[in-house]
Formats: C-alpha cells, sequence, structure tokens
RNA sequence: UGCCCGAUAGUGUAAUGGUAGCACAAACGACUCUGACUCGUUUUGUCUAGGUUCGAGUCCUAGUCGGGCAGCCA
C-alpha cells in the first residue's frame, strides 16, 4: 500500500482521560472484552449533543476490537414511545455507518436476559449480536424480570425495603444537601414483611405512590442520592415496550448499572451531572455481590456548540410553538435535522471527535462545526452553477440562438476531475451580488466598464447599464471575449474576477432554502427566555436559477454551488424532476466580512 | 452557610515534575477560471497567593471564579 492510498480513516485515534482508562484496563486485561453503550431515553430525538457520546462509546468500540450496544433506557413508561425508538435507531445507525456499524451490538429479536450459572453462582447475562433481520436494539424493559429477582435479593440481603411515605414525606425526610435527612419510620421492616410488601406492590394490590421500594444506605449522608434511594416506584401504567405485565417500574439509577451488568458493559461513559450517582451505581452493584467483573462509570462533559439550543425540553418548545416546521426542521440541532441540512454524518463525527473529551464544562465555537462540515463536503460535493438572486445579462455579440458549450469541472479536488457540458447563450444569470454600479474599493466583480470573467466560459466586459422607469437595473449589456474561452487563443489571459452565471434559455427555476443560525446570540441556552433571542431571518426562501443538471438530483446528494456554499436536496419537499434545495452552509467569506462593505 | 467537580491564547484541547504545543477563529501574504480550497507568516495563554523542588501548567495548602447535587425523570 502507497503513502497516498491510506485512507482517511487511518486519522491517529483520539486520546481522552476514559480512553487513557480503558487502555490501562485492556492492558491489565480486566474484561475479557471492552463493551460499551449508548443508552438513550426514547422520549426524543437525537441531538448534536447525543453524537458525542455515540462518537465516544463507538469510538472506544472500534478502537478496541470491542462492542457498543444500542440500549434504550426505557424505565419511565408515562414518557416513552415507538416513534423515538425507530428515530434514534435510525439516527445512530446514520451517524455510524461506515465508520463503526461493525461494533453496533444488538440482540436476537425478543430475547431477555438468561438466567446463567457464572462462577458457580447464578447470574443473568444477555450477549450481544450484529445488528441483522432477526436482531433488535437492547431495552432495559426487557430486563424487567432480572432487575426483579435482583430486587428480591436485595431485600433478602436486607438491603432494601418498603417504604409507605408519600413522596411529599420522602422529600421531606431526605433533608437537604446541607442538612441530613432522616430515617423513614418504615426502614426495620423486617426482611419478611418487606419481601410480602413488595411482591404485593408487583401483583398491583396498591395505588399508584402508595409504596415504594428503596435502598437502605445512609440517611445522613453528604451525597443526597446515597440517602436511601428510590429503586422501584408503583405506576398502573402500560409500557410501550413490556405491555402491561408490570405496575412497578425500576428508577434510573437502580436500573442503569444493573442493565449495564447485564450486557457485560466494561465502561459506562456518561454526562457530568451523573457524577453524585456513581456511588449509587457502584453500592448497588457491590450490594448484590455479582459474579463477573463490575462495569464502571465515567462521567465527561457535554457538548455545547454556541448558538445552538440542545436540551430536548427546549427544541420541544420550538417545534411546538412552531418556531420551526418540526424535529427534522434543517435549523436544529437533531440529527434528523443535521441530515436534512445536508451535513454528513462524517462531518459530525469529525467536529465531535475534534472538540475532544474532558470533565470541564464548555462552549463550543460553532465555527469549528462549520469548518468541519465545509471541509468533509469540500471533498464530497460535487460542483453546479447557481444564481441565488438573478439579474440578467445580455452577450450583445451572440446571436439569439446561438449556443456555446463549455467544459465544468465537476470534482476539481479530485485527482482526475471529471467535467460536464453547460450551455453558454446571449442571455445569462448572473448573481445580482456580482454587479455594482458604484463599486467599493477593491471590487473585483462586475463593474462599469470593467471585465470579469464567466467561470468555465470567457471574459466579459460591462458596456451598458439598462434600467427601468424607476431606475432599477433590469439587464446588463456585455461583450463576450470568445477567445478567451478555454483552449482558445486568449484563454491565458487574466482578470482579477470570476464569477458564475446560468443560461436563461437552459435553466431551472427552484426553491432555494438559505438557512441560517436559529439564534442570535452564542449561548440561547442561558438566556432568561431564548425566544426573545430567535434569529427572524434564520431562514431565506429564494427562487433561484439552477443549471438543468440539477434536475437530477437527489436527496442525500452533496452539491457545491460554486462561489456560493454547499446545497442538498430536501428530502421531505423535493419531487422527481423539481429538487427544492437547502443550503448546508455557505462559502467561507473574506469579502463581505471587509468593512468597505457595511 | 453541606458535599462533589472543574479552571492552559478569543474558543476548544494537548503537554512521564524538564523548551507550553495543536485546531478553530483573527490578521497579513502567496496562489487562484470559486474573494473557496491550498500554502506561508503573525498576534494572543497556564485564575490568584503561598509552599515543596535544581526545576511546577503538572505536586501540596489557602483563596477566587465557574459548574453540579435535595424527581416516585433520565
Amino acid at each position: 500500500m502507497t503513502a497516498e492510498s491510506v485512507p482517511p480513516t487511518a486519522a491517529p485515534a483520539p486520546t481522552d482521560f476514559i480512553r487513557t482508562i480503558v487502555a490501562a484496563h485492556v492492558a491489565e486485561k480486566r474484561y475479557s472484552q471492552i463493551v460499551t453503550r449508548f443508552p438513550p431515553e426514547p422520549n426524543g430525538y437525537l441531538h448534536i449533543g447525543h453524537a458525542k457520546s455515540i462518537c465516544l462509546n463507538f469510538g472506544i468500540a472500534r478502537e478496541n476490537n470491542g462492542r457498543c450496544n444500542l440500549r434504550f433506557d426505557d424505565t419511565n413508561p408515562a414518557k416513552e414511545d415507538v416513534e423515538f425508538v425507530d428515530s434514534i435507531t435510525a439516527d445512530v445507525k446514520w451517524l455510524i455507518a461506515g465508520w463503526a456499524d461493525h461494533c453496533l451490538g444488538f440482540k436476537p429479536k425478543g430475547t431477555h436476559p438468561a438466567k446463567v450459572t457464572s462462577s458457580g453462582q447464578p447470574d443473568y447475562y444477555l450477549a450481544a449480536v450484529n445488528p441483522g433481520p432477526d436482531s433488535e436494539p437492547f431495552f432495559a424493559s426487557d430486563y424487567f424480570d432480572a432487575l426483579y429477582d435482583y430486587a428480591l435479593e436485595l431485600v433478602r440481603r436486607g438491603k432494601a425495603y418498603v417504604c409507605d411515605l408519600s413522596p411529599k414525606e420522602t422529600e421531606a425526610y431526605r433533608g437537604a444537601p446541607d442538612k441530613p435527612g432522616r430515617n423513614s419510620p418504615f426502614r426495620h421492616r423486617s426482611i419478611a414483611e418487606n419481601l410480602d410488601l413488595f411482591q404485593r406492590m408487583r401483583a398491583g394490590e396498591f395505588p399508584d405512590g402508595a409504596r415504594t421500594l428503596r435502598a437502605k444506605i445512609d440517611m445522613a449522608s453528604p451525597n443526597v442520592w446515597l440517602r436511601d434511594p428510590l429503586l422501584y416506584r408503583i405506576r398502573h401504567v402500560p409500557h410501550y415496550h413490556a405491555g402491561d405485565k408490570w405496575c412497578v417500574y425500576p428508577l434510573y439509577d437502580y436500573a442503569h448499572c444493573l442493565s449495564d451488568y447485564l450486557e457485560g458493559i466494561s465502561h459506562s461513559a456518561c454526562s457530568l451531572e451523573f457524577v453524585p450517582h456513581r456511588a449509587l451505581y457502584d453500592w448497588i452493584l457491590e450490594a448484590l455481590d455479582l459474579p463477573r467483573p463490575l462495569p464502571r462509570q465515567y462521567e465527561f462533559a457535554k457538548l455545547v456548540p454556541s448558538y445552538m439550543l440542545l436540551s430536548k425540553r427546549n427544541i420541544l418548545r420550538l417545534v411546538q410553538e412552531k418556531v420551526v416546521a418540526g424535529w427534522d426542521d434543517p435549523r436544529l440541532p437533531t440529527i434528523s435535522g443535521l441530515r436534512r441540512r445536508g451535513i454528513p454524518a462524517s462531518a459530525i463525527r469529525c467536529f465531535v471527535i475534534s472538540v475532544g473529551v474532558t470533565t470541564f464544562n464548555s462552549v463550543t465555537d460553532i465555527a469549528v462545526f462549520e469548518h468541519a462540515i465545509r471541509d468533509e463536503l469540500n471533498t464530497l460535493a460535487v460542483r453546479r452553477l447557481a444564481v441565488l438572486k438573478p439579474i440578467k445579462l445580455v452577450l450583445t455579440n451572440l446571436t439569439p440562438g446561438e449556443v456555446i458549450e463549455c467544459n465544468a469541472t465537476n470534482d476539481p479536488q479530485s485527482e482526475t476531475p471529471s467535467t460536464r457540458k453547460i450551455a453558454l447563450t446571449r442571455e445569462v444569470f448572473i448573481e445580482s451580488d456580482d454587479f455594482a454600479e458604484f463599486p467599493p474599493s477593491k471590487y473585483f466583480r462586475l463593474k462599469p466598464g470593467g471585465e470579469v470573467r464567466l467561470k468555465y466560459a470567457c471574459i466579459i466586459k460591462l458596456d451598458e447599464i439598462v434600467k427601468d422607469a424607476a431606475g432599477a437595473v433590469t439587464e446588463l449589456r456585455c461583450t463576450a471575449q470568445l477567445d478567451t474561452r478555454s483552449g482558445q487563443s486568449n484563454a491565458d489571459k487574466k482578470v482579477k474576477g470570476t464569477i458564475h452565471w446560468v443560461s436563461v434559455t437552459r435553466c431551472l427555476d427552484a426553491e432555494v432554502r438559505l438557512y441560517d443560525r436559529l439564534f442570535t446570540v452564542p449561548e440561547p441556552g442561558a438566556e432568561e427566555d431564548f425566544m426573545k433571542v430567535v434569529n427572524p431571518h434564520s431562514l431565506d426562501v429564494v427562487t433561484a436559477k439552477l443549471e438543468t443538471s440539477l434536475a437530477g438530483a437527489q436527496p442525500g446528494d452533496y452539491y457545491q454551488f460554486e462561489r456560493l456554499g454547499y446545497f442538498t436536496p430536501d428530502a421531505k419537499d423535493s419531487t422527481p424532476g423539481q429538487p427544492v434545495f437547502n443550503r448546508t452552509v455557505s462559502l467561507k467569506d473574506t469579502w463581505t466580512k471587509l468593512p468597505a462593505q457595511s
């Protein structure tokens, strides 16, 4: 293999504090395999913050020949729904496609953890398989039997008890961070009574909220999560996945650590707000005296890109109040929104990997994301000509029916670029921004008496500006210097400016959606009300003139409209032969930033 | 006013106790049939005060600032 043929995936693996720990565990052979997991709750859509967790967990798996299980953390039947299971699964698959698909852990359809014997002790275990027609993601709700069994064991060991305190009383007894809690009056029930009561809770004998199962730890602990945390609550609600079999449901802290254990997870990475929960995570696993190596929890800082709002709750509000058109609105940082916007999965991965993994809460400049997008698209996107805000230009030395074929490059970044033919005709559209009757200094574009090159065609000179009665420019009359075309005698003639264009008679009208950031401030989440800082110009819809070859554009195709930016056909509103384009991101522009422009 | 965590250029992120690097951003320049890309140059940094040490971004102490924790949410 030559140096040139090394695939881009050969980029050095990232290093961070979690990977350093994993590497140490690999060296000491602590686990038989490195297994991570991505555990979303199916109560909303995935966003770019989740992408960080996905890249970390799948990244660790692929770098260590391991596995990363997709597991739905669905222990709250009131909030969860299959709709989200489907969208989350699709988003995860899209995000890791071609990168870590081989690490994705599913389970055989319909299976639950099997009771096995490990190290001479009874145990539960559910191994992962590759995704396929007979497999599905993991669900914490498939562990309810095993979890119930472990809860019974905790009771038998005198480490859990049934508490009859009401929600309000429970809160009062818990105390405050700076004040110790008080023991529940039910803390010293006998094991037999606890067993009986817990079984009757499960049997449905008590109404919602009447009793809970609690861990017996320490009501005076400075860590409030250790003050006899709730393990189970009563909810007479059917579960979208588990059906109506249960009326007691485990809480996150109890379910999560054991779900990790059941799947043989080695490293359980979560965000920083779970740091105080780690002691509980460890306590539950250790209290059960389990036979296999225990998973451990590691916490990292969430991704917070500037100008974005990431929490599900806030995104939901933007959707409900119709600030955006839905969960997959291209202005939203949801994975489905980013995909619809035209951002490649590889760009999302490059971005989150470049940000790194630390324990420091930070805000990442959106420019880093935009750079990653442009960097990927520069290689992936096919070049086309399009005019967003057209103004007519007449080449007076061409006859009305004359067609001059020009060769345009599709992929200038390729080592073996291909070309296509585009038609130069007497009348063309150019970008209205590319003409100025009274140009500022250093204006390289079309101006009175000036010359520019029409990209892939020839140099033209502006002779005359035609205006209507109101004084608005209606037409620019120019002379084409046909000997400056590629291959002609004067082809090497230099002019300072080159502009894009589209033939008036050979073009396609199309709706183009120009998206901009959704908020006007870098940290909308820090605002008293983020609705007040919504960018009123986050969407500008224009009817653009496109070169005809764009009629066949399909969703999933990436284009660069030269000198403008990257565009992709909208996956929802495009129809065959009539694409609607979304602007993914503009090209970097060092001209309009100049002070002369303001 | 309890406990836990954190702090390195504008932003993000590196640095077995041994020359503070990298990326993005910004500025300037080269190149250019995309004012893009690419290439080159430059600006800007270890929160504060003590201590240990030949030597501290790194270890210790105190402080400052920031974040988190009292759902029968996850």
